[in-house]
RNA sequence: GCCAUUAUAGUUCAAUGGAUAGAACAGUCCCGUCCUAAGGGAUAGAUGUAGGUUCGAUUCCUACUAGUGGCACCA
């Protein structure tokens, strides 16, 4: 809680030990002191009376009088100017020179000096980097930046799915494909990837228009064979021809994962693969699966499973009869080589909510198996993200590619500004930034662990509550700052106008936000003030002359650079990056 | 079928058990340029259904309805 906060809370306490009532009972006593969302109605209440109402045995009415006379005595004049009972609240105006005590960290019991590790992303090679992804990045990154913001030393992970039977899907389908291996120098890496990811949608295509044939079909059963054989090969390097053809497919992805990482603004400390925590993992089951008391058991067909069931959970498959490790198998290695690379107290996993069983159980069996790291796991999980107008489905095989999606945004931003009169390369770098702010802040503005609606229009657009709507707030800013050069700045003396003193008031508001965001891992409270911010500034700007022929207007030039700087920080928090300009 | 999760204006989203349920877009009507991908103001409009707990429920509980995800060798 903000300090202000804690001041009034701890006077609220005292009123009630003068009012005798015992210490055990006035631990019972849930009140809050937040913001007003009503700026009006002053800049924080307390609920205090409400819920007072029934020990002190008074009419909540009468307790909020008390109250404000009490602590109108008790309140630092310096710090509070009005404070009143209006029904059943007290509401507490600051003074106008307010300022919160401002420092970028915002200290946090469940984040200061713990070690978090965040794992996300986990793209896979070869393989489209898709919406999921691109939502996975980036609530992975602000909240890894929430978490710095609260004290925490972080590390970022990605781990990467570069063995398993998708790949085998992708190596096997490149048989049907009809154009050839791009191994070329004129062949961009975009299109090596989209290549790849041709061959994974083909892959895919010809097994399951084989599977409709019947699953007893002599095609259909030959095509498993042939992907278990390919799968097979590139888990045990056994085949040099197929070695040469993965390798180098596995280079152009992370080639373009990194691109794209360069992009979206995030840098992982540690990438972790498959093919590393596949054996790891396999040998754990393995020698458990030996032990007289293990926590595994044979399942059909020769497979190795954990039966959840017995843990409120439900069976999953660790070990295939081909004696290949699963996801969940390869997922306890991860966590031992994950642990054994930094040894973190917590290690958060970022993932869409399709997997939320697969990691109750994966999380349950690590800490079986291995108690000293089992228990720091944790798994955060997300909505999907679908489009405004279409119903996207994978069956239909209509997805949108999360790179393509971010060229496609950045291409509808510079066409918005291609008449500018700016350089080529500014304009294209401008436009990233700005395609890059519009898809994330539509993810975090809302409450991520629900689906996502996106709307390529109004994610893009400076009307309403988007991403560069708050970038061009900033970009408004710099302008009137580059417009003041040269000229006199001077105090002058006049009463504040009402905008001016909310736009002022509410730029405190921002740590109190950030502390709710960090409480509550919800990134949707620094959107949201943010949007409010920016809002604020334009009412104040359209209301108010900062530059009033040559003679600038001190105080409020001054108000705009602190409106800049918490935008910036906000939005930077968010993972997005300002503009200079638009 | 079982488990999880969601349901708030026409639409897309907010709201630690408490004040008059906040925004944005679309609609109607104004103002406007120190910002030019300008922007701002006003106006109208919502808690899926039925119970329960509580002084008080959008929020907690139960049932129902509807949507979404998951339920053994994909990740």
């Amino acid at each position: 809680m903000l300090q202000i906060a804690e001041i009034i809370k701890k006077h609220c306490i005292s009123y009630l030990k003068i009012n005798n009532i015992e210490d055990i009972v006035i631990e019972s006593v849930r009140f809050t002191v937040d913001i007003n969302k009503d700026i009006d109605r002053g800049d924080l209440y307390t609920n205090f009376a409400l819920v007072s109402s029934k020990i002190l045995k008074q009419d909540p009415t009468a307790i909020a009088v008390n109250l404000a006379q009490y602590l109108d005595k008790e309140l630092d004049k310096n710090i509070f100017k009005k404070i009143e009972a209006i029904d059943n609240y007290v509401n507490f105006y600051l003074v106008d020179e307010f300022v919160s005590e401002d420092s970028e960290n915002i200290y946090h019991k469940d984040f200061d000096s713990k070690k978090i590790a965040y794992e996300y992303t986990d793209p896979n090679p070869m393989k489209e980097f898709h919406i999921g992804h691109l939502m996975s990045n980036t609530i992975g990154e602000t909240l890894s930046r929430i978490a710095q913001m609260a004290g925490a030393d972080i590390k970022r992970y990605s781990y990467q799915g570069d063995a398993g039977r998708h790949l085998a899907v992708t190596m096997w389908g490149l048989r049907f494909m009809e154009t050839p291996w791009p191994d070329a120098d004129n062949i961009s890496i975009t299109d090596k990837v989209k290549f790849l990811g041709q061959a994974y949608v083909m892959g895919n295509k010809k097994l399951s228009e084989s599977k409709e044939k019947g699953e007893d079909s002599d095609e259909y059963k030959q095509y498993m064979q042939e992907i278990e054989v390919m799968n097979q090969k590139i888990y045990d390097r056994s085949d040099e021809e197929v070695n040469i053809i993965y390798d180098q497919g596995r280079e152009w992805s992370l080639e373009k994962f990194e691109e794209l990482y360069n992009i979206l603004g995030t840098k992982f400390d540690y990438y972790f693969f498959e093919s590393k925590s596949a054996p790891v993992g396999l040998q754990i089951v393995k020698d458990d699966l030996e032990k007289e008391n293990s926590i595994f058991a044979k399942g059909d067909n020769d497979t190795v499973i954990f039966k959840g069931e017995d843990h409120g959970l439900h069976t999953r498959v660790f070990v295939t009869s081909k004696g290949i490790p699963t996801y969940e198998a390869k997922e306890i290695g991860l966590a031992k080589i994950k642990y054994d690379v930094w040894n973190f107290d917590k290690s958060i996993v970022i993932t869409a909510n399709e997997q939320n069983e697969v990691f109750k159980v994966t999380n349950k069996v690590i800490s079986l198996l291995i108690p000293d790291i089992g228990p720091k796991m944790s798994h955060i999980s997300h909505g999907m993200m679908r489009f405004v107008g279409e119903k996207m489905s994978s069956r239909t095989g209509k997805v949108i590619a999360g790179d393509e999606l971010v060229e496609d945004m950045m291409n509808a931003s510079y066409e918005k500004m291609k008449d500018r009169d700016m350089e080529e390369g500014d304009k294209k770098q401008i436009s990233q930034d700005v395609a890059v702010a519009a898809i994330k802040f539509s993810i975090l503005k809302q409450n991520f662990k629900k689906d996502i609606i996106f709307d390529k229009e109004k994610s893009l657009s400076l009307e309403g509550d988007s991403g560069p709507y708050i970038q061009y707030a900033v970009v408004r800013i710099n302008s009137i700052l580059k417009k003041t050069e040269g000229l006199e700045i001077a105090k002058t003396e006049r009463e504040l106008s009402k905008e001016t003193e909310n736009l002022n008031r509410t730029l405190w508001r921002y740590n109190h936000m950030c502390f709710k965001a960090i409480d509550e891992m919800a990134p949707q409270y620094i959107a949201q003030y943010l949007i409010d911010l920016a809002s604020r500034f334009n009412t104040f700007y359209n209301k108010n002359k900062i530059i009033e022929g040559d003679k600038v207007d001190k105080g409020l030039l001054e108000l705009c650079v602190k409106t800049k700087d918490i935008l910036t920080r906000g939005l930077d928090t968010l993972g997005i990056r300002v503009v200079e300009r638009m």
